[in-house]
DNA sequence: TTTAATGCAAATCGTTTGCATATCT
DNA sequence: AGATATGCAAACGATTTGCATTAAA
């Protein structure tokens, strides 16, 4: 099954109707481990889709989001990152090239009463430092 | 020991240069818990200081930070919030009233070949979801 | 008196909103 | 047709920048 059957299938899955940008916008972040900005993925569709829009990005995101197809990562200030894997797991910020990577985690004994009171929906684990390359 | 004292205390223990908003800003910061953003500290203080201004709190805030005396917590998207605890512990967002609160995290299993890679110098740990009075 | 901090206004940038147009069902 | 999605431009809000003024060393 290639990326544009896939696409579909998960829109079709989660009652999404389908249109020609949030296909395209879909296939494009299947397999996508660069944790694209909404200006990321407007910059690199915009050629293929004559007039292509950020208010598209930003609402098919804020669907696929709501649809859980996609996390939001605001690991860095100013801009929010998506990434396609849902799972839990943590991410790193290069404070030099600014690349973002996923990394595994395994939190153990964080079951505290703090959980029995809360009621928790999201979690995420992020780190900044410098990657491989970067480091001196 | 006041706040005022300690306040004093602090910038000079870590060689920034005492001025009257650098100490209003740190004197509000010692022992709050409510993760101020800059306009909150903007907002409580310009009773107090009549020319204050925006921009000396987001200068204050960078060099508070760069020196280690706060941490900065993007848990919300559009906003930065600041913590005058710099120890590690977890931050929690009710996505009702939008308070954070902190909690205590105990990471075990964690260090893996992740961390030989790479150059750690900052880990956050973010839960969002609704507090004990805001869920139903 | 020389350096550093402050404050104001303008600029920037990511994101949101309103509304008209186009596209699906 | 009727509902929904798209696209454009204007609005917004947090943050940054430039520069003149003020305070501190």
């Amino acid at each position: 099954m290639n990326k544009k059957e896939m696409a579909h299938e998960l829109l079709i899955k989660n009652n999404i109707n389908v249109s020609y940008q949030r296909m395209k916008i879909m296939e494009y972040l299947i397999g996508n481990h660069n944790h694209p900005t909404v200006v990321d993925i407007y910059n690199d569709l915009k050629e293929q889709i004559p007039t292509f829009s950020k208010a598209t990005v930003y609402n098919t995101m804020k669907l696929f989001e709501e649809n859980n197809l996609v996390q939001s990562i605001s690991i860095k200030e100013e801009e929010v990152r998506f990434d396609p894997d849902i799972s839990f797991h943590g991410h790193f910020l290069c404070k030099e090239c600014e690349k973002v990577y996923d990394f595994p985690v395994e939190i153990k004994g964080l079951k505290t009463s703090f959980e029995e009171e809360f009621n928790v929906e999201n979690s995420y684990y992020f780190l900044k430092g410098f990657c491989p390359e970067c480091k001196k």
